[in-house]
DNA sequence: TCTCTTATTGCAACTTCTTGCAATAGCATG
DNA sequence: CATGCTATTGCAAGAAGTTGCAATAAGAGA
């Protein structure tokens, strides 16, 4: 099933529209799977769409997140990275080596219901990024 | 206890120096007590010290941050915010109206003791940043 | 397949944030 | 109180991110 197969009838369903730069965007997080920056996305879906702009770039990203196409994560310098929506998810970073978890949303299920009844609010997503130090770093100091 | 009698030996002790920039910054969070932006810290600061630059704020901010003077949160807009250290807290915003309350670290130490055995890291410090629809909002919609 | 509506984009101007480097100023020490 | 080390700052240049507005193009409907 390509990209747009996917992902266009998620944005039709919704009122949106596919758009090339869209689409160049959605194929290279959804192929990437991985984190990335703005720019880093910017410059690789450059390849495939020349006349793509930075400006479509951060807007269509957001747009994607909104729509839950694509999910914002925080690196540990506090910049928002992006990857392609798949399981929900958390981030665990160690402070020392940079190297990075990720945590299964389940393990906060009954915090986040805990947090709904305590404050009244219905929670509809959230940032959330731990920070500590890894196994490994840990015996390093 | 002035803002400078408070923090300076906080900064010394850890080899570091209290200067003008730092206290003027200091001061501005001490009290306003809520959230700014790194532009509101530079405007507000600016006041007591017109020498004050853009730069030295936003290094200031990251170096209080990481010495546990003043603590980042992160805004629906995806932009760092900052505000003097009390206590531990996250943050808890609504989506429609932006009202926004604080959630006691308490609530999750739980789930953080549960985080790190499974893990394996030890946790330092984490982004916590929780969205949803107030008590109010909820009836509207 | 053509038309029409309006969601979406690109452009230009601007604001926010970052970085290297030389000048400055805390503060420990004598 | 004077000296020296070096942490810290300001400056300048540049990168990253935002915004208003006119031009463009997706795709629903005829
Ligand atoms: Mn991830
Ligand atoms: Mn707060
Ligand atoms: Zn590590
Ligand atoms: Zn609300």
């Amino acid at each position: 099933m390509s990209c747009a197969d996917e992902y266009a009838p998620q944005l039709r369903a919704r009122g949106y529209r596919m758009t090339s730069q869209r689409l160049a965007i959605l194929h290279v997080l959804h192929h990437n799977g991985g984190h990335l920056s703005p720019v880093e996305v910017y410059e690789q879906a450059r390849t495939e769409l020349p006349s793509l702009t930075e400006t479509t770039v951060y807007r269509t990203l957001e747009f994607l997140a909104g729509n839950g196409l694509v999910r914002p994560a925080l690196t540990g310098s506090g910049h928002l990275v992006y990857e392609i929506a798949r399981h929900e998810h958390h981030h665990l970073v160690c402070r020392n080596c940079g190297n990075e978890m990720e945590v299964e949303h389940e393990l906060l299920k009954s915090m986040y219901e805990t947090l709904e009844v305590e404050s009244g609010y219905k929670l509809t997503d959230s940032h959330l990024t731990f920070f500590g130090l890894c196994p490994n770093c840990q015996k390093g100091d």
